[in-house]
DNA sequence: GATCTCATGTAATCAGTTACATGATTTC
DNA sequence: GAAATCATGTAACTGATTACATGAGATC
């Protein structure tokens, strides 16, 4: 149940509504723990029970009412508490690497074209956390003390991308070594 | 649900009872897609039903029966009709990442020592496919197709480890400049 | 007139984990 | 005598996805 915090981090950089988190969790640290709006209000309000976190409703002219969460004293100890203990080390999950080894049972030309997609996609999103270090954080040398967290955050998706993508290039030289790698 | 799919691919190479799929979920393909012995024979009973696999229940003197799996015809048709389609790409989901980030609300030393750990599991990962390689696949360039597939996962395999090795240097030495690496 | 943004949820289902359960043989 | 290996499962629970639901205002 590790949403709850991502959650507890996300309301500690600032107070939001579940309909925000939902967006952050589409953008910036969705980029590494992914989650819908439905599973978001339903934690939200495990949460609230908890006590971890506590909302006050804001009325709106001309919008829907919207419920403001924020950290409790007790979500910022259980924040701390979850930081000080290890996390277990994921393995990694990966159907791709699952259809690779089906390479003899299956559509070798399909599957090329599967590696072209997330050949594109890894660029994609490389140029993205690329272009958001180069915006974000110009002088890496001089990072203020709590911008590190993110930083380094950026570095490993910057890292991950790039080792996907030296991945589907070998993959394509082995698999279709005539073709141009567009 | 992929599980499916695994069990597909691992029964395609060989046939095998619960226990054999379990043990590879432990090693070889497991280190791509884990799973346990409850879920595989969850599975499999359910592929039973649908009619991709067939299982013979083989008597043992000494030992339990046991009941080896292999693919029927349907089983082969769905494995080749699931690698003509496209595999979504999976976005990374990294609790650690999550944890860099509550940085600045935590405890840092703790989450050095996490990223100590962390290395350790990755250096470890990477000797092992290394060595693998180096024993099941000693002439790359010479290839035997049916060995394509499993030699580009473990190149995956390594690339994606040096990428959280370098990830993990990269945290201690904005963290821990002063300290070993060890 | 259609789609997008803001804002909140419920219900059903599926996938995965943890705990529990059994029992013989072989190795230390 | 204890632990590991072989061999099979059931049951309860948690986490995540998908489908369904509502409704106003803003933009194209």
């Amino acid at each position: 149940m590790a949403l709850q915090h991502a959650i507890l981090v996300s309301l500690a950089e600032r107070s939001a509504t579940g309909y925000d988190l939902a967006r952050r969790f589409d953008a910036s640290i969705g980029h590494f723990w992914k989650a819908s709006h439905q599973q978001i209000y339903k934690v939200l309000g495990r949460m609230e029970s908890d006590g971890t976190v506590a909302c006050e409703v804001v009325a709106q002219e001309g919008r829907p009412h919207k419920k403001v969460y924020g950290l409790t004293e007790s979500g910022r100890e259980e924040l701390a508490a979850w930081t000080s203990k290890a996390t277990p080390v994921e393995h990694l999950r990966s159907e791709f690497a699952v259809k690779l080894r089906a390479l003899p049972f299956g559509d070798g030309d399909a599957i090329v074209d599967d590696v072209r997609v997330r050949r594109r996609a890894h660029q994609a999103q490389l140029a993205y956390y690329t272009e958001s270090a180069a915006t974000y954080f110009p002088r890496p040398d001089e990072l203020a003390p709590e911008d590190v967290g993110r930083w380094l955050v950026l570095r490993g998706g910057i890292l991950i991308e790039q080792a996907g993508l030296a991945w589907c290039d070998e993959i394509l030289q082995r698999l279709a070594p005539d073709e141009d790698e567009r």
